[in-house]
RNA sequence: GGGGGAUUUCCCGAGCGGCCAAAGGGGGCAGACUGUAAAUCUGUUGUCACUGACUUCGGUGGUCCGAAUCCACCAUCCCCCA
């Protein structure tokens, strides 16, 4: 299978320009492609897992990625896909963000010099440089505004209102692209289906310009069965940074999709072969269980590597099964936590683990049986553990699935 | 540049000067049922010293015994005219 067949069996490709002319570059290897990164924030997250996959994948099959993070663009703000205007970063702060990406981007691809190792580049070195004028007499002069207003992305954004600022988002990825193509020989970009416009007007642009064909091709976005991006927990992101999103909260979030969505998930996040996965698509009912254990635990390794893999899956069986005792996420006391009587109410205990966010989301979890302590159900919210009985550790849950070790220390 | 409207708790959205910690919906959390799924039902959803107190309704001042509700100014957004 050819590594655009490939592409296409897992689902991820949503929309090309050029079918014959990409399936060649990019199984041949002599594809030099760019994805786009906007930092607005310090660390990638699981929306921007595909795209570093799909980069993995197509470096492994020699073609030459760059990363383009956004510092130029960020600084103006991707109306697409959104109703309100995004807020606006200081250079420090996106100076800063980017350098995060790159650390985190390093466990998927290879950089360096080679013919295939990827390359990394920020639009702040050439966006942040231009002159209007200048700008506008190069570029704004290939671009029809009408055109632009009937890109689906400004489309919406028509009727709540849409600053100049951000209708010149496309222009500066276009120019992007161009600079890239020009520079740097990128002749291809990828990036989500919510982009297609965005990267048709660089082509756009390069055809153009340079009277030279340019491709784009756009990757399924990843929805679940109700049409909601995944990889968002309460609509707060699932972080790829371990600090933000523990290995263990990372695995879980995968272990706990719904059952329509694990073989999609399966298919266009993770490495496992074809073969297998078509095995896997027969499992039906509680089976799919299994299917989502094996989700979360390769997307895990891939993200903080197989010894927190393993360490989640063990912390998950040990909770949920009947695994044996495992290494489980403690907070640890010590004796000036202790009130005077050399005890410690729940409550306290609750909020000091992180388990709950104030005393008073601690004193409703207890008082609808929500927490338990080793197993006990307590729903007395006066209840209290002495600091000897803490000694050895106890573990407290709240729900099914946040639960905490307690140890004095 | 001129005129009009908006700004409410995580989101949307009600809200007579006292009965407003603020209707309703969404989302979240917890319980039941389950397969750590989905659907469904129930409870809950500002904070704390929790039958009470305290802090919230864009910002700052003011009127009043009392303001999310009235006034002034500021900020932001939207609409109409130019």
């Amino acid at each position: 299978m050819t590594m655009y067949e490939e592409l296409r069996a897992r689902g991820l490709i949503a929309q090309v320009t050029d079918e014959a002319e990409i399936s060649n570059m990019i199984n041949s290897g002599s594809a030099r492609f760019y994805i786009g990164f906007d930092c607005t924030a310090d660390s990638l997250t699981a929306g921007h897992f595909m795209a570093l996959t799909l980069m993995k994948r197509l470096q492994s099959a020699g073609n030459k990625p760059f990363a383009l993070i956004g510092g130029g663009t960020t600084m103006i703000g991707d109306p697409s896909g959104r109703t309100d205007m995004r807020k606006m970063l200081t250079k420090e702060d996106i100076d800063r963000n980017a350098e995060c990406f790159r650390i985190q981007m390093e466990r998927f691809i290879e950089f360096g010099d080679g013919k295939s190792q990827a390359t990394m580049v920020n639009n702040a070195d050439w966006l942040l440089d231009l002159n209007y004028v200048d700008l506008l007499r190069e570029v704004g002069a290939c671009f029809s505004v009408n055109n632009m207003l009937r890109a689906e992305c400004y489309k919406q954004r028509m009727e709540r209102g849409l600053s100049f600022l951000e209708f010149n988002y496309m222009i500066m990825q276009s120019y992007d692209f161009y600079y890239l193509f020009k520079n740097y020989g990128c002749n291809m970009q990828f990036g989500g289906d919510d982009q297609w416009s965005n990267m048709l007007g660089g082509t756009e642009l390069i055809r153009r310009k340079l009277g030279k064909d340019a491709h784009a091709m756009t990757i399924t976005l990843l929805t679940d069965s109700n049409g909601k991006k995944m990889g968002k927990t309460a609509g707060n992101a699932v972080w790829l940074d371990a600090a933000k999103t523990s290995p263990y909260d990372f695995y879980q979030y995968w272990r706990n999709v719904g059952d329509g969505d694990v073989l999609k998930c399966v298919r266009m996040l993770t490495f496992l072969p074809m073969e297998q996965i078509e095995e896997m698509n027969r499992w039906e009912g509680d089976r799919l269980n299994r299917a989502k254990e094996i989700l979360a635990y390769e997307l895990t390794a891939l993200v903080h590597g197989k010894d927190e893999a393993d360490r989640a899956e063990a912390s998950a069986k040990a909770l949920f099964g009947s695994g044996a005792e495992a290494e489980i996420p403690t907070t640890e006391l010590t004796q000036d936590d202790l009130d005077a009587d050399g005890s410690i109410d729940l409550l306290t205990v609750l909020v000091r683990s992180g388990l709950v966010a104030s005393k008073s989301e601690a004193r409703r979890a207890v008082e609808q049986g929500g927490v338990t302590v080793d197993g006990e159900r307590v729903t007395d919210i006066r209840f209290a553990m002495t600091g000897d009985g803490l000694r050895s550790g106890k573990v407290v849950r709240r729900g099914k699935k946040a639960f905490k070790k307690i140890i004095i220390k």
